[in-house]
DNA sequence: GGCCATCCGTAATGCCAGTTACGGATTCGG
DNA sequence: CCGAATCCGTAACTGGCATTACGGATGGCC
């Protein structure tokens, strides 16, 4: 099997195994289920990623270059900045409320050696934190935005937008936000970072 | 053995399970493991609890009791409203990120029946919640803090205050953090709900 | 075509955890 | 004091899961 077909493979594997971590969570995703969701046996899986730990490893990266693919969509679509951040926040608060990372971020939770965290945390640094700092930078750049920090303003805006809604969503206090509640959540989300920036008390 | 007697056999037996699991994790908090630490023997824990699931929703509760005592205690030390919030809020935040708190989340991300999630939404509807929105009210009542829904508020609050920390110690991202950066941290947010209350286009 | 590597479907192995059971010790109530 | 209930320490039971193993089918290479 070629590196391509063997890649394409990996992909069902992977795909299955979102749907049965997002259908039975953690504790239901066993190796068996994945494997007869997949189609594909014990062997197969266990030779192309090590044990169980190294699967859910892909599964955390593969979502994280999703995210990080969507957003940069996101973002190439629009020129200034402000505009582009306006843009993405409703996408980016979906993605972040969505199941399948909903069910990723359980499964760290629930994952006694930590290493789930970790990947995500090292996938998080690649992802949704320079994109948004970025634009968050150039923002300022135009003079639209003001700021002496820009790891606090990122900080700062993602509370606004996010809060603790990935918290209740992984607790399982609450369904997913519509697209309506991250469209308005995102705006005054945004209005409120410029209102907070726009103060020499509040400004981060 | 009597009620009282009793009562206090299930504090040492419910105490020594929150040091179980803040050492090994849920999965490394087994009934044979809290009962050897708590040196009960199975059949008292089941008898008294009726199950794993049983245990652990005592463990919530429990929990939720000491927040909500050490919360009206530190209110009841200060008379006005915005005095009170800011001496609480830096003790609201150890409580959300403390090591028992996030273990007990992490056990309600990972418990498959969501059960522990439902009594953790329980608990917090009568803990956290109605005891910070009283003092917005009351700040509103003498003209010091301005907003349409005393819910938003309380969440706005609630974002600026602890924003996505409580899901970053659970993932397990994070250590808890500081009395000091919990004290700055608090005040930032307090200062910057006022700002945001001040202003009809971000006022809650 | 033949040989080898790998994948699939299935079975087997070993370990662990939730729960129940048991004998002896302790406590409680009459 | 005696009998019953309950707690403690320990063992047993059952089922499930991570991982390994196996026979047959498939695909690739010479």
């Amino acid at each position: 099997m070629d590196d391509e077909r063997r890649g394409r493979r990996q992909e069902q594997i992977e795909l299955a195994a979102y749907r049965v971590l997002e259908r039975k969570g953690f504790a239901g995703a066993t190796v068996q289920a994945i494997a007869r969701e997949a189609r594909a046996s014990n062997e197969t899986l266990y030779n192309w990623y090590g044990d169980k730990t190294g699967l859910f490893h892909s599964l955390v990266a593969r979502n994280a270059q999703a995210v990080r693919e969507a957003l940069q969509t996101r973002i190439a679509l629009q020129a200034p900045p402000l505009e582009a951040l306006a843009a993405v926040g409703p996408d980016l608060l979906a993605l972040l409320t969505h199941p399948r990372a909903v069910a990723l971020n359980r499964a760290a939770a629930a994952d006694p050696g930590g290493e789930l965290a970790q990947a995500i945390a090292q996938a998080g640094r690649q992802t949704v934190g320079p994109l948004i700092a970025q634009l968050l930078l150039e923002a300022r750049n135009r003079g639209e935005l003001d700021f002496d920090d820009a790891e606090a303003a990122l900080a700062l805006y993602l509370d606004l937008l996010a809060g603790d809604l990935q918290h209740r969503r992984v607790i399982g206090l609450i369904p997913a936000p519509g697209a309506q509640s991250c469209r308005s959540r995102a705006t005054l989300a945004l209005a409120r970072l410029h209102a907070l920036c726009a103060d020499p008390a509040t400004r981060p």
